[in-house]
DNA sequence: TAGATTGTTAATCGATTAACAATC
DNA sequence: TAGATTGTTAATCGATTAACAATC
């Protein structure tokens, strides 16, 4: 009887867990929790409490029990966590059984970048292939992926069931693009067009890149970095 | 003498400001102003208020003064704001106008693909030198950019002064190149390589992109969508 | 002046951290 | 059992939003 109620608990748990919407926060944090317990795996480390966790990666332990939380008790009282295990779960709720395909349109450096890159691979996306409006490119391969003209992009989605696109043209042409890979059952977009994209189908994923964005908030540190450490040199001349 | 007073109370302001450390969320806003706000000036756009950039930008017109209020007002009452007024103090914040030299370490694909775009131009940073380990690479140009081998490194950046080294090297290489670019003055790394990298010199600011991530963290958000939209169906059909 | 819109203070909301009971 | 560490609740902190007085 007890048994059953434990059982019945945990399915509860999970209906509840399932409608609750989890902070984009915490998602946000999860591939770095994967990384970081990937890179255990690799250095033979078979178990690991969140105190220990919480110290190798900068954040507290109280954070990470409470973000895993979010998804079940992966953990045991008084033991910690199983690296393999914990690693293997995460890596499950971020799709990486789910064999998710991916498409690249634009194969100018950034696309034939990320053609080279087992990014993908490593997370179970395969990138089936590369689409650009240059004749002297189609029909060729790029690392091994095929690459067609974007005319054939509607068809092949629809056709090779594709679940991502990743675009790098050029942010003129990445909407029409869009409307393409939604039209035609693509449900995630990886955007590396300098512009936010945005697209009407409520159930599509759009996840925008902003490169210069992130450089902008270097120079930014970079720049106020420098006149902190000249303010710090004038206040110890002054106190002094 | 009403004059004199309110030019104080601006020194001091300004002082205040200089002081009150800025949150990192708002120090990420503003290159995302910084883009809408150049947008707009190509549009043609004279003026603007915080009520319809808010609108454009699918955030708050509370958040935007806000935000702006943290370096000064640049606005003004009853009018809002003068589009390329607001756009030049955003950039001056973001140090466009400091004449930033940058390398670039390592010329694989995506050193190639940032040597070729014109995201740092834009932003007011100079790409001066491409280095790399490959023989058959060395003294040849990349999109007009120098390719050295990277044992010179270190003397180059103290010559020419450079503050920003963008690392796209493999993981294993990237503490060593990054503590060359620590030793020889740099301020500031925008790193690629697939790990935190952390500096000793604590006024060495970095910036670390991890791609995958950002690619899991759609993949999860794929998933979600996708049951999502199978329970809402469901759910129709059990409540008909 | 009246209308508009900022700059700024106060209220709300959400996310992080601390604490501790549950339990392995 | 005692020690350790989770899962979870409560407290704190910070960030966002609302409201409004100041003022162009």
């Amino acid at each position: 009887m007890e048994s059953i109620d434990k059982v019945q608990g945990i399915v509860e748990k999970k209906e509840l867990l399932r409608c609750a919407e989890v902070s984009p926060a915490v998602i946000r944090r999860l591939p770095r929790y994967h990384r970081y317990l990937g890179d255990l795996i690799r250095a033979g480390k078979m178990r690991i409490s969140s105190k220990e966790l919480a110290k190798l990666m900068g954040v507290t332990a109280s954070q990470i029990r409470q973000d895993l939380n979010c998804f079940g008790g992966f953990g045991q009282q008084g033991y910690g966590y199983n690296v393999k295990y914990l690693h293997g779960k995460i890596g499950e709720l971020l799709g990486t059984d789910e064999g998710f395909r991916a498409v690249i349109i634009g194969a100018g450096n950034l696309g034939r970048a990320l053609a080279g890159t087992h990014m993908f691979d490593r997370r179970g996306v395969t990138r089936v292939a590369l689409f650009d409006n240059s004749a002297s490119l189609i029909g060729s391969k790029i690392y091994g992926i095929p690459v067609y003209h974007v005319d054939a992009l509607g068809a092949f989605c629809r056709e090779h069931k594709v679940e991502i696109g990743v675009l790098t043209v050029p942010k003129e042409a990445a909407k029409s693009v869009a409307d393409v890979l939604v039209k035609n059952g693509v449900k995630g977009i990886w955007n590396f067009a300098n512009m936010e994209l945005k697209v009407e189908d409520e159930s599509v994923v759009v996840e925008n890149i902003h490169l210069g964005d992130s450089l902008m908030t270097l120079c930014y540190e970079v720049k106020n970095r420098l006149s902190e450490s000249v303010e710090e040199k004038n206040e110890d001349i002054v106190h002094i």
